[in-house]
RNA sequence: GCGGGCGUGGCGGAAUUGGUAGACGCGCUAGACUUAGGAUCUAGUGUCACACGACGUGGGGGUUCGAGUCCCUUCGCCCGCACCA
């Protein structure tokens, strides 16, 4: 790699001009504007109700001890961008940046060295911003946070405190202040526990018994949402996930279920994410539906979508878990029942769903009666039906649900067709008849019919016979139409040091309370201990100075040892920026009214469902209880696309690290075996040697080239491979502009030409639309269209080269100060205004009309822009180049579109 | 299986409501300058024929004066979710 800042630049005679040696020196001046931008604290904002404002907001990052990698400075570039533009435009704008510092590397750093996590997190903190601001990002640094900071965690706490006394109207649909839960008087009269016993059962947080998952290599409980699909733990990566019972602190999110769904509807987000986190609430619409028992008095009640095919349900199955599995066990079937049972209790989730193909179960010897057709039908346990869904109890209709259609015939259950399958395939139709396929969708019912009971829906369609079901459930008492959500309770304790504290004590008598406002925040104790314990135990339980608490009574109490999981500081951080060194409350109300909501929000797909769907659900118990004044904490979202690199690989597939890679003409050589091998674009890993750093590439070729080269590689939200090729090419042309633009002599006074008025003003309507459309990499594009018009042109007036320096700014800040200093101006181009587009100069009086021939272009025509069609339709037939197409040919019809297109069809 | 997205030169990628396909950049080729340098400038560069021209946006079909763009069909890739009754 060659010296940027040193002189390749030895000619000074290079064509077409003749100047005075100045040196690209990107290094010097790039530092110089960034302290300017510092010292004067231009990127400031407060609140200003006499401008328009914008809320720009960045996904914070966790500060891990690797640094900065080049995925961090796409998004923050983007916003950036948009953020300088919109001061430019007279929007007062909000735009900071924090650290989501809590969670486990700092932690197990700590157990490994000693080292207190919040030394390590200091540190990663410190290099994090040294190495944001290195790259010439308006971020206003007054307004920074950090979670672990007691002076912010005190107001997650706080915010804790308000969810825990918080209960959930369903009338209202609405969180509501826990005094104003009124007590049924059923409960009152059973006592004081019972009064209390209730209250627990509606806060928001509460503290009890979960069936959890628990990570044995990390040595804590994880949610739901942590463990993968293939039974891994997302955090660590490794299968050492099992469930446990503990006691832990949930949220109830699911009572937001309605509104989080309702509320996606007029929020600006990508139409994935949205569906994501519909699918991930996972609302469906159905019924309950009571079966008697044979031999019991009790009725089995049921959750199922198809109400409609209770003529079809020819069995029952209940979950492994159900209450009720040894009560309606037979004698004769108990044995096997509870061998089943057991084993489906030491499977893993993983292991049920890995075995998902074949299904299994076994029969309870006990039956249930079909209350439409009055007949017998067997109850089973099997362990595809899960506990936490509906009632844990389905009615099987094997014709017309596939998965009952896979057990009944590994089982040898009757099928019995109950909706013919009118437009299907003969084939397939006649087999659904038969029983002998499976058929979900719309169709005729038929044998559906008992005049006893006044049920008949023979005929109808799927949509008509499901409501007059519900209808006739109801009327009898036997069930009703039931909504049920996909969505958990949200396991928000951690047995680990490093997170925040909950402000909560268990008293000796059993109470449990909120530490009062004024004694937050609970610090975490210095300890040296950060290892938990294989039981579960948090590091915290091992520091009984803080542990143990006496109220001003005398009684005991000891501190809950668990921690808030990560997503606790992320979940409302955006609300601190707003006003974030308040210590009387977590903000200012006119502050947060001004503000809110973010008007648009960045960052990677990965925080799709989790971190987004946990923060809208605080944010809405935080509007309901009036703290905020929105609804949805942000309106516009934007993922960007990942950056990812190009890797290698033999033949066979193995990957070959990049530094082991040689290319000779084209092809990919494997510089120990001299093998052949296959480029691949893969994320960029340690293993593979192909992690591009940012201070490299901004030591070798500067801040702006690698905010410029990010935004260039293509569209924002699509993934693409970096190359460093690439980043020569934007150089280049970062070059290109400082030669020409800071080269005095190409700078002229008094009037501008029309074709360089042109350019420029094309130029400035097309930067600014692209950057309204996040378009960067066209908006580049159109600015190395300006500057190879530039050095044509040869010379420009100095107001054409001071509007292209501000043009320029957002993408290129450093180059844009430099070029704008040297053209004499005192104040920074980043308080200018952004340049007015005026349309005047791009008027045209002629157009060159493409003429085409049966579709296809032939040659160009330049006319008056303002010619009437029936003249632009005789000079292009009688145009000389036109007799060629048109000899020996008859002339159809001519489609003149002025200022677009001639077309002639001829035959 | 369900949901979302995508297929355009050697590569990254451009193309308002259907209206000149391949902007811009990389790479490559040639030339200029030269104390030969991986610097800079200029020109060229979709493919085949390299003259006329023909063919070209994953494949096939359709609508249209005109299709990368709209419709049908098919293949391939990426990302989520996945026994949720």
């Amino acid at each position: 790699m060659h010296h940027p800042t040193f002189s390749y630049f030895c000619g000074s005679n290079v064509k077409p001009f003749i100047f005075t040696r100045m040196d690209f020196n990107f290094s010097v001046y790039e530092k110089k504007w960034q302290q300017y931008w510092l010292d004067n604290k231009v990127f400031a904002s407060e609140a200003d109700t006499s401008k328009p404002k914008f809320y720009c907001l960045d996904m914070f990052p966790y500060p891990s001890g690797a640094g900065l990698h080049v995925g961090h400075p796409e998004g923050y570039t983007a916003t950036d961008i948009i953020c300088r533009y919109k001061r430019a435009k007279g929007f007062n704008v909000l735009h900071p940046m924090g650290w989501d510092a809590f969670g486990l590397p700092a932690e197990q750093y700590a157990i490994q060295t000693g080292t207190h996590p919040a030394i390590t997190t200091q540190k990663n903190c410190d290099t994090f911003r040294r190495q944001i601001q290195s790259l010439g990002l308006s971020y206003d640094w007054d307004r920074e946070i950090n979670t672990t900071d007691p002076a912010y965690f005190k107001w997650t706490q706080w915010i804790f405190i308000r969810l825990y006394n918080t209960w959930f109207d369903k009338e209202q649909q609405k969180g509501r202040p826990i005094d104003e839960l009124v007590i049924p008087s059923e409960i009152e009269e059973q006592g004081k526990d019972a009064v209390r016993g209730y209250i627990e059962s509606k806060r928001l947080a509460y503290y009890d018994n979960a069936q959890v998952w628990f990570c044995k290599h990390c040595k804590t409980v994880c949610a739901n949402e942590e463990v993968l699909n293939d039974g891994s733990h997302e955090k660590c990566g490794t299968k050492e996930v099992e469930r446990r019972f503990l006691k832990q602190w949930m949220l109830r999110i699911p009572h937001y279920a309605e509104r989080l769904i309702s509320g996606l509807d007029k929020l600006d987000w990508p139409e994935g994410v949205k569906d994501m986190q519909r699918n991930w609430i996972g609302k469906s619409t159905g019924a309950e539906v009571d079966f008697e028992v044979e031999g019991l008095d009790k009725k089995l009640r049921v959750y199922t979508t198809r109400p409609d095919t209770l003529f079809g349900a020819t069995y029952m199955v209940i979950s492994p878990e159900h209450s009720w599995v040894p009560e309606l066990t037979t004698n004769d079937k108990k044995s096997e029942v509870e061998a089943y049972v057991k084993d489906a209790a030491l499977k893993s989730d993983m292991d049920r769903t890995e075995l998902a193909k074949e299904k299994t179960g076994v029969f309870t010897g006990r039956h249930a009666i079909n209350p439409v057709t009055g007949k017998q039908i067997p109850i089973w346990v099997a362990d595809y039906v899960l506990m936490g869904y509906g009632t844990g109890a389905i009615m099987a209709v094997p014709a017309h649900d596939h998965r009952d259609f896979e057990f009944a015939k590994t089982f040898d259950i009757p099928v019995v067709c109950i909706l013919d399958p009118k437009n299907a395939e003969p084939e397939l139709r006649k087999k659904v008849l038969a029983g002998n396929a499976c058929w979900t969708d719309d169709g005729a019912y038929i044998n559906s019919e008992n005049p006893e009971l006044g049920l008949n829906i023979n005929g109808m369609s799927k949509k008509d016979g499901i409501q007059t079901v519900i209808n006739w459930l109801g009327e009898r008492n036997l069930g009703k139409a039931t909504v049920n959500y996909k969505i958990r309770d949200w396991l928000f304790s951690r047995q680990r040091y490093w997170g925040e504290p909950f402000p909560i004590i268990h008293w000796e008598d059993g109470e449990v309370t909120a530490v009062t406002d004024e004694n937050l925040p609970v610090e975490l104790p210095k300890t040296d201990k950060y290892q938990p314990s294989e039981s579960g135990e948090s590091p915290l339980a091992n520091v009984s100075e803080w542990l143990e608490v006496v109220d001003e009574n005398g009684r005991k109490g000891r501190r809950e040892t668990n921690t808030m999981p990560q997503w606790a500081g992320s979940c409302w951080y955006y609300l601190r920026y707003i006003d974030p060194k308040n210590d009387e409350e977590p903000f200012s109300k006119a502050k947060e009214n001004y503000w809110m909501p973010v008007d648009l929000y960045v960052g990677g797909a990965e925080h799709a469902v989790l971190h987004l769907l946990y923060s809208r659900f605080w944010h809405k118990v935080l509007f309901d209880l009036g703290i905020v004044s929105t609804d949805e904490p942000y309106q516009r979202l934007y993922n960007q696309g990942m950056i990812l690199a190009f890797a290698y690989e033999t033949a066979s597939g193995s990957k070959v690290p990049s530094d082991l890679v040689d290319e000779r003409d084209g092809k990919y050589i494997h510089t120990e075996t001299g093998e052949e091998l296959r480029q691949i674009v893969a994320k960029m890993s340690k293993s593979l040697k192909n992690v591009v750093n940012p201070d490299d590439v901004t030591a070798n070729y500067g801040a702006d080239s690698l905010r410029l080269y990010e935004m260039f590689m293509g569209p924002l939200d699509s993934t693409k491979p970096w190359t460093d090729t690439g980043v020569k090419g934007v150089y280049n042309f970062l070059k290109r502009v400082f030669y020409f633009f800071a080269d005095t002599n190409n700078i002229v006074e008094g009037d501008e030409s029309k074709e360089t008025l042109k350019a420029l003003h094309q130029t400035i309507k097309k930067v600014s639309d692209d950057i309204d459309d996040m378009k960067f990499n066209t908006a580049i594009s159109q600015m190395m269209i300006f500057t190879n018009h530039c050095y044509k042109a040869k010379k420009v007036t100095r107001d054409t080269a001071e509007t292209f320096a501000k043009v320029l700014a957002p993408f290129a800040p450093h180059l844009a100060e430099e070029l704008w200093s040297i053209y004499g101006n005192k104040k920074g181009v980043c308080l200018e205004a952004w340049p007015q587009f005026d349309a005047s100069y791009l008027v045209e009086d002629t157009f060159e009309y493409p003429v085409s021939f049966n579709g296809k272009m032939r040659f160009k025509l330049t006319l008056p822009a303002d010619m009437p069609k029936e003249e632009v339709e005789k000079t292009a037939i009688t145009n000389e180049l036109a007799s060629k197409w048109i000899e020996g040919k008859q002339i159809v019809k001519i489609i003149v579109v002025p200022k677009k297109i001639i077309n002639v069809v001829v035959k």
